[in-house]
DNA sequence: CTATGTAAACAAC
DNA sequence: GTTGTTTACATAG
């Protein structure tokens, strides 16, 4: 840690004024101060904050020395007339095209270097991760990075993704594939767009600050399971647990444990599997080393929550589940007898076993190919500083780092989830990674391309976490973000049409 | 209609 | 028996 990030940290204690950095005001853009309100009571008045409902907000563990290594905040002034959060570029990621990744526009670039000049701890074209073209360097929006830079790293959000070092141009995305466990590529069911502002059940993460009603500590919580194994995860500093783990938590914390032998179990399973912020890994990568005697256990794997989940929490499971919205039983299925319902259930049961079977095939050759050719660790080899531990959760320190692909296969609307418009390739492919959305200002940018710049005062970001198949650990394709932003100061148009 | 809980089938271990 | 995945169904709001 530098001596200047300690002095800054001393300004900085905690997640307000990354928040207030990162959603600056723009006064001059009424739209984004209508998503920027000070609901939060976040810093000071003057300074308005991406509002994030807070009804669902969960407690975030505290900030540990280190997480604010990788934050430059010069990059965040506030007397400067531009955020970081405003140079978010118009990007779309197609899951139709896999791999490409729409250019920065033209009339973004410029703004988008003059951020950039300014100097970065880590400069790392981030851009690259998610740019499976080797060499084509564009900046890319992400919870992580504003222009395709890594500057910084909110509290509880992982830091240190792999991104710090990573270079595409030395690997090619099917090498990155193969660094793809099963566990990383095993879809969860019809992963959903998320806004956090149009999502009633988005089980919140939260920054340290903000205000929380703590249950009672000796209370036994009854909340939904998907919020019970969130704060199970949160209850540990790696955010890792086993199922059995989770089993003694809820045992110990939730009134769901009335009996060793109920469903509960099934249900916490069901959750794990069904909910991206939840995701498996072996045990034995912890270590790096492979052990004969986890190799083929049952509990050779363990649970981990998604770094950004820890950050922005989990969201209800039940939106991933397929068809969600048509399969309201009708009247004559809800009269079959046990016998149909048997039969639906073979089939599903055998399904499910089918999947169960190729997961744990696809693990194991991807423990057989680790163990044949280890990959570069990213960061490593150049010597980069390792992120902050505190608040990187495991998959992000690991070579399990694979460019985000996309089901092209899997193609329909997905207005149900609300953030789909209908319009565009891009709107809600069936295995269309769960999303995240600051600010609904994008929540009807998809397929709208320029309307960010028609619009300038909205600011969204709706990024996808990689959950289709042969996807990486990487929770953040940017699925699209569209952003916009204030004129250059010195009064020149960098809108084609000479508009500001 | 959504969210949630639960049961169940099935595969692999 | 345990773990993990998936689907089906019921219920509350």
């Amino acid at each position: 840690m530098s001596a200047p990030a300690v002095q800054e940290r001393q300004h900085l204690p905690d997640a307000r004024s990354l928040c207030s950095a990162m959603c600056h005001p723009l006064p001059e853009h009424p739209s984004l101060s209508a998503h920027c309100s000070d609901s939060y009571a976040l810093g000071t008045p003057a300074q308005p904050y991406l509002r994030i409902k807070s009804e669902h907000a969960w407690p975030s563990p505290p900030l540990a020395p280190g997480d604010l290594d990788h934050f430059d905040q010069s990059h965040f002034h506030h007397d400067s007339p531009t955020s970081a959060a405003a140079y978010i570029a118009n990007y779309t990621c197609s899951p139709a095209t896999p791999g490409t990744w729409s250019p920065v526009p033209h009339a973004l670039a410029r703004p988008i270097e003059r951020f950039r000049s300014q100097p970065l701890p880590d400069q790392q074209d981030f851009a690259s991760i998610c740019t499976p073209t080797p060499g084509r360097n564009l900046a890319i929006a992400s919870p992580f990075t504003a222009d395709g830079h890594h500057y910084g790293t909110l509290p509880g959000m992982p830091h240190g993704l792999p991104m710090d070092s990573f270079d595409a141009d030395s690997l090619s995305p099917e090498d990155l594939l193969v660094n793809t466990p099963s566990s990383m590529v095993t879809p969860k069911a019809e992963s959903p767009s998320i806004c956090l502002d149009d999502v009633p059940h988005m089980y919140l993460g939260a920054s340290p600050s903000i205000h929380m009603d703590l249950p009672d500590p000796d209370a036994k919580l009854d909340e939904p399971y998907a919020k019970l194994i969130y704060r199970a995860f949160m209850s540990r500093p790696d955010y890792t647990m086993t199922l059995q783990d989770i089993y003694q938590w809820f045992r110990d914390n939730t009134t769901k444990a009335v009996s060793e032998k109920g469903g509960w179990q099934n249900s916490i399973r069901h959750n794990l599997s069904m909910n991206a912020a939840f995701t498996k890994r072996h045990r034995k990568e912890e270590s790096g080393v492979l052990s004969p005697l986890m190799e083929d256990s049952k509990r050779a794997n363990e649970w981990v929550l998604e770094g950004w989940a820890i950050q922005y929490g989990v969201q209800s499971t039940t939106r991933y589940r397929k068809s969600n919205s048509r399969r309201r039983p009708s009247a004559r299925c809800a009269n079959q007898t046990p016998r149909q319902h048997s039969a639906k259930r073979a089939v599903s049961g055998r399904k499910g076993g089918c999947a169960a079977r190729d997961s744990r095939l696809r693990d194991r050759a991807y423990a057989q190919a680790m163990a044949a050719a280890p990959v570069p660790r990213f960061g490593l080899e150049r010597g980069l500083p390792s992120p902050p531990r505190s608040t990187m959760p495991e998959p992000y320190h690991s070579e399990r780092f694979s460019m985000p692909q996309f089901d092209s296969m899997a193609h329909v609307p997905s207005a149900q989830h609300g953030h789909g418009n209908g319009i565009g390739p891009y709107d809600g492919p069936a295995a269309e990674p769960l999303g995240l959305m600051l600010g609904d200002g994008a929540a009807t940018n998809m397929g709208h391309g320029m309307h960010s710049i028609a619009e300038p005062c909205s600011i969204g970001a709706q990024m996808s976490a990689c959950r289709a198949p042969a996807q990486g650990v990487f929770p953040y394709g940017i699925r699209d973000v569209h952003v916009g932003f204030e004129p250059m100061s010195d009064g020149i148009s960098d809108w084609a049409d000479g508009s500001m």
